[in-house]
DNA sequence: ATGATATATGTAGTTAACTACGTAGTTTTG
DNA sequence: CAAAACTACGTAGTTAACTACATATATCAT
């Protein structure tokens, strides 16, 4: 057991994002096991247009929850392997609207069956006495109702 | 909701990325509130210095559970706003040993207390149903007995 | 005692998110 | 209906971690 493991719930955000990174890089390697050529960084966007089917870029972003800057990012690329691509709108000049292409959702039928199975590896991992889904959207509640900053106002100091 | 909320356990990595920002970016926020010169990132290297008070850089990187080179950049950063020094070892000149600085000891006293108010803001987002750091650690616990991949190829697929 | 191996540190370059800022088109308002 | 404010998108630069590689010292096996 090292110092982070032993500093409590201070160290939570390193301990969040260090088992953040250990679970994308086990997605790598499955879908590299699976001979699928897809990044775990892509799949909110992938996900997001497999659902929606046509979305604006800052509705992608809002809907990833990303600022707009790494979601135009994600989409060059996205657009570069030729997995979505984009047009602009007629009705608001401003906006781009990004789609899917065939390539896409043939992808997304190949990725199915790999899905369920990270969702039954990742089941099994977090089926625990605590379960970890739960408890980050438990979390994500209470932060909507106060933040960890307001919370600590309330709390003291903050001379 | 959005669609990651909605995707379930598949979007995990990035819903634990995204409250780790979060709770890092109001940590950067109580500290400087409370008129303290730290930054989150710092926390791991000084909070292990605290604790064991003189370690090489590999010692470091293996406590805090992150790459030496990453430790490196950690230690330059806090060697130049002078929280901690350094100093060859006599009995092994490949080692580097760091410590604490006078001004570090003290701005870890200065920080106790606003640590403990992070504490108490923490416990009380995390005191949920399930709550969020047993579940990290039993998440943990369960990857060291067999990792997601592993898991992945037991389940199926893996053509 | 020396060649092979291992360990400790350092450097360079990458990555995947971010913030700050700029521009073009749309909507609102006085 | 023109000016102001807002919205959508894009670019540039930053950050905080990483991997891959290089070098120096130490240890071990013959």
């Amino acid at each position: 057991m090292n110092v982070i493991d032993e500093s409590g719930i201070l160290a939570i955000a390193t301990r969040l994002q260090r088992l953040s990174d250990q679970l994308r890089k086990d997605g790598v390697l499955i879908y590299k096991a699976n001979g699928i050529d897809f990044e775990p960084k892509w799949f909110p966007v992938i996900y997001t247009l497999h659902l929606r089917s046509v979305l604006s870029v800052v509705e992608i972003a809002s809907e990833i929850g990303y600022t707009h800057p790494s979601t135009i990012s994600l989409l060059k690329e996205l657009e570069k392997v030729k997995l979505i691509r984009s047009k602009k709108d007629k009705a608001d000049e401003r906006k781009r609207l990004i789609q899917l292409t065939a390539k896409g959702q043939e992808l997304i039928e190949q990725m199915k069956p790999v899905w369920d199975v990270m969702i039954a590896a990742l089941t099994e991992l977090t089926t625990t006495q605590n379960n970890l889904l739960l408890a980050i959207s438990e979390v994500e509640e209470q932060m909507k109702r106060l933040s960890m900053f307001e919370r600590a106002k309330r709390i003291g100091l903050t001379s």
